[in-house]
DNA sequence: CTTGACCTTCACGCTGACGTGAACCCCTAC
DNA sequence: GTAGGGGTTCACGTCAGCGTGAAGGTCAAG
């Protein structure tokens, strides 16, 4: 199929599976006029990117752990290794951070507005 | 005194200090050899403006509003205009967007990961 | 033949506060 | 004179995932 397909039954924009072929997460076979060519699983696949996008995995991590990747009745899930873990472990910190330093702004906001 | 030394007085770079000048909230006299002037005055105000970064407020408001600020024996404040009102009311807004992601993030990272 | 809806590859824009050289001037001290 | 430790102004790099034209090729339909 080609990409304005397979963006409408992922939900993904067609810049955004371009993006992710930029990556190396999504690899995209070719029609003889240069037009990409997806398959059935490519759909999952695209699914399963998606998934992890939201969740906060950068697309680097993704690339390299993609095949990590099941989707069963409960939804997406990864099989861990020791590697994938670490790198997961470390995102979960890194959003820990972030919602700590949220939270920070939140408290110094209002205590700089005054009965705010 | 020159930018090194409030930056040492201040916490903050001297690249920041620089930045702060590009964006227009922080007024630098000059030397005559060029060099950047700056009053003990310059050491409160670098304060409140780092106090409103920290809080979240974008440059370009902290320029508009910096007048608003007051340092006190409780830290800085604002004295609230309608205007200023309504800035901080959507930073605060915006802030609130981005602890709903991290949160969303969160939830997601940890139904992908099994026995996470 | 000509729309017109697809597709392609660039490549900048966005959100923000700086980091980091590059290339060069100022002034003091040895 | 010559280091050497300041200072100056550009101006691109960073972090991420796309949005959004721009310029142009492909192909089925009228």
């Amino acid at each position: 199929m080609l990409i304005s397909e397979l963006a409408a039954r992922t939900g993904v924009s067609a810049r955004a599976l371009r993006h992710y072929e930029e990556r190396g997460v999504l690899v995209a076979g070719r029609d003889p006029n240069g037009y990409r060519a997806y398959s059935e699983s490519d759909v999952v696949r695209v699914l399963q990117i998606k998934t992890m996008i939201d969740a906060g995995l950068p697309t680097s991590t993704i690339r390299r752990y993609i095949d990590c990747a099941r989707t069963g009745d409960h939804g997406v899930t990864l099989e861990m290794c020791p590697a994938l873990r670490a790198e997961v472990d470390a995102i979960a910190a890194r959003i820990e951070e972030q919602r700590a330093s949220l939270e920070e702004k939140r408290e110094r906001l209002g205590a700089l507005t005054p009965e705010g």
